[in-house]
DNA sequence: AGGAGTTTGTGAACGGGAGAACAAAACGGC
DNA sequence: GCCGTTTTGTTCTCCCGTTCACAAACTCCT
């Protein structure tokens, strides 16, 4: 989040900021933020503030985003084609290698200029191209069995669109989007809202 | 999260479950997961375990899912296409009333049976169709202007996909999910893997 | 009916993140 | 060269979520 904030700084012109400044745009509490960057240096100056560049670098290289990172999808639907397309992923170091569904009626389609291919060909593509992350965009049912051939295929990173747990062997990172418990949460809080009206909170 | 696995054991004919079971299934601990229960109220029986058809009932009236949410999405680029059509939310209670778009060309498509319409019916739709929750996924630089008229339209939820902290008045709740930064949350302990391998872990 | 075995609900301990507050350091003016 | 001002880096404190541990409560078996 720092990042993208000096990015944001740097394109409108600026060159050094307070950590008032950034923490402002950010959206979180100066103290929070310079404890944070403390953890990677001493990369201010006091009384001057943060060179936004050299900040900017500091955090990318620590982040590991100065680094290319193929990327395999699985599960081709309408999220998986999203994904597949996003430019966000390519504009923050991602590089979508591979499209993989378990479905043969899709693997004719060409989504973001990459065939479908079947599933089957995870361990060719992953050894091949040195994939180390795995996104999972299918449904429920498929997740854990999708996660466990990654896991054999030698990723240890997953991103899991699923709404399932998923188990993995120690030494694999997994992390989970869900969009509708994100939905759910709003639900729940304006529920409250409407029956106990001025009392909300947003965490 | 627990009203999800416990629709996964009440479909796989599971009728009573205990907290170490339930617990497993969402992935938490178990006593956690009763003081979760504790705050609903006391639906469970001691030496027996929680009904699960019962508690189920009780955790989805508790955060609201028993109710139809009408939901308007703006912005109906490859992300906002893939919510429009995700199965996830309709079945969780959640209805998409309008998909809006600020680009006109994008006016004629259909997406999901819906017609995309004006950016400018906003106010109208909301109105009619007393929406109290928005969808942001527009591009980054729209998002704090579309979340101002949201607001000004009387929504006073916001999930938001793009990229930026939105500012909103009190009283509004936002949910952000950031893709990429999930990605870059991985490749960062991917990453210290490689330096320090076997310490790492999952957040 | 009573005791053994489970399982919930909750009080207490632990840990860690977030904010307040302050000392250290850099800059600028005189 | 020194003092006032600004802003970082860091310590201290507080608060909240998580976990442990145990008493209360329920079932089942004899």
């Amino acid at each position: 989040m720092y990042l993208r904030a000096l990015t944001g700084l740097a394109e409108g012109g600026t060159t050094t900021c307070s950590s008032e400044e950034l923490a402002a745009t950010a959206g979180v509490n100066s103290a929070k933020l310079r404890k944070d960057l403390s953890y990677l240096g001493s990369y201010g100056t006091r009384g001057v503030g943060y060179d936004v560049e050299y900040l900017r670098y500091q955090i990318a290289r620590e982040i590991g985003v100065t680094q290319d990172w193929p990327v395999v999808i699985v599960g081709i639907g309408n999220l998986g084609h999203a994904l597949a397309n996003y430019s966000g992923f390519r504009s923050r170091g991602f590089r979508v290698v591979a499209l993989l569904d378990a479905d043969p009626d899709r693997h004719d389609e060409v989504v973001a200029g990459l065939d479908v291919r079947s599933f089957e060909d995870l361990e060719a593509i992953v050894k091949e191209d040195a994939v180390s992350i795995g996104v999972i965009a299918t449904p429920a049912v498929a997740a854990q069995s999708v996660a466990d051939r990654m896991v054999a295929a030698g990723i240890t990173s997953i991103l899991n669109f699923a709404p399932t747990v998923l188990t993995v062997p120690d030494g694999v990172d997994v992390r989970k989007v869900d969009l509708s418990i994100e939905l759910q949460i709003l639900a729940y809080h304006e529920q409250r809202k409407s029956i106990a009206p001025g009392s909300e909170v947003v965490s």
